[in-house]
DNA sequence: AACAACTCCGTAGTATTTCCGTAGTTAAAA
DNA sequence: TTTTAACTACGGAAATACTACGGAGTTGTT
């Protein structure tokens, strides 16, 4: 069942009002909003839209209206721990979670790291900011991964190079660190940052 | 069950209570910080509260009141345009949402902007960040402020020395801004900040 | 043209919320 | 134990908010 031009809008204000407010608005604000001269305007559309299954109507309750489709604007992702901590990530069980804007998530799986060390600091990664990784095993040149090597978890820029694989470092004080194909297993690739002061 | 809007304000009140004193208030206090002439008005609230899951109560105990805390691990702030591009703040209407960590956020009224330009690479802060930033007009020494100059908004460090006051790029190939007192004018501090790849 | 769906109005009726006051119970303090 | 502070339990009254329902104009479809 579709909407009209005119009852998306009533229900775009609800949801609004309730993004914005935490409560919903009255039949009444509703009215008054759109310039109705009668609440059972207002009646109709919530009729319309409830029995499409757009809004919900605690009945006789004051405030009672709630948009069906709750916008999730935030995920929950476990916080496994440190990176470059020389533990692998599977080691740790003490899994907190991190609620992150969804906008940073795509399609599949994600984890957040805590940074350690300064090792991407000239990327504007520092000590203590949280990494969020999507899992994946493989990734394009110049991306920043989350890689093991020699059971050691690392935050690194990948390059692969005809006969090994360079994680280089965002940093001029540290040398890249290089690699054959076998002994690099890439676990992550970054796809955001989140800082507190 | 929704809450009415006075509802919300009893609920919203016993939380920041909580939050702050680590202790429920008692009854009387919230009858005197609404007015009520009588205790009563307070038993209603939180019957209703009770009732709809978002309080509990420990029956007879002084003190004994509890947001069913509903966490919130996310919060809506306005994203209020682009910093240091030369635009004040206030004049920027069309003002998106963004969903932040509340862990990020205390106390006070928060605003995001996203980061323009290079000033602030070598503190990790890089072009196209959103920074989460604390409404206030005061700050210490070295915090990172919104401050606004001639019209134009930035994102400094701060100093304030006994003649005037030092706004302090972090790179390496600018110099500082040095103005009077009066010529600053602080807009929020730097609290948080949000990178996506 | 006939029909259905949508939009809007107005009135009357019902339910809920809000607030008060008084009396009683429980828990902590003196 | 006595006293005091804090909480509970009604009942009632006014204000506010919601529901029901009938009707009328408009638009689009068959």
């Amino acid at each position: 069942m579709a909407l009209t031009k005119k009852q998306k809008e009533v229900l775009d204000f609800i949801t609004e009002y309730v993004r914005e407010h935490g409560i919903s608005p009255t039949q009444k604000e509703i009215q008054n909003h759109f310039g109705f001269k009668s609440l059972g305007s207002v009646q109709d559309y919530i009729k319309y839209l409830t029995n499409g299954g757009y809004l919900l109507n605690d009945s006789h309750s004051v405030r009672g209206l709630m948009p069906a489709t709750v916008q999730q604007h935030t995920e929950e992702i476990p916080l496994l721990g440190e990176i470059a901590a020389g533990i692998p990530i599977e080691a740790i069980e003490n899994s907190d979670f991190i609620s992150v804007p969804t906008h940073m998530l795509g399609k599949g799986q994600h984890y957040a790291l805590r940074v350690k060390g300064e090792s991407m600091i000239e990327e504007g990664i520092l000590n203590g900011d949280i990494a969020v990784i999507k899992h994946q095993t493989q990734a394009n040149n110049g991306q920043i991964v989350v890689a093991v090597i020699d059971n050691e978890t690392t935050l690194k820029k990948y390059f692969k190079k005809a006969r090994q694989i360079e994680l280089h470092p965002a940093n001029s004080t540290m040398t890249p660190i290089i690699v054959k194909d076998k002994e690099c297993e890439i676990r992550g690739l970054l796809v955001g940052l989140i800082r507190t002061y």
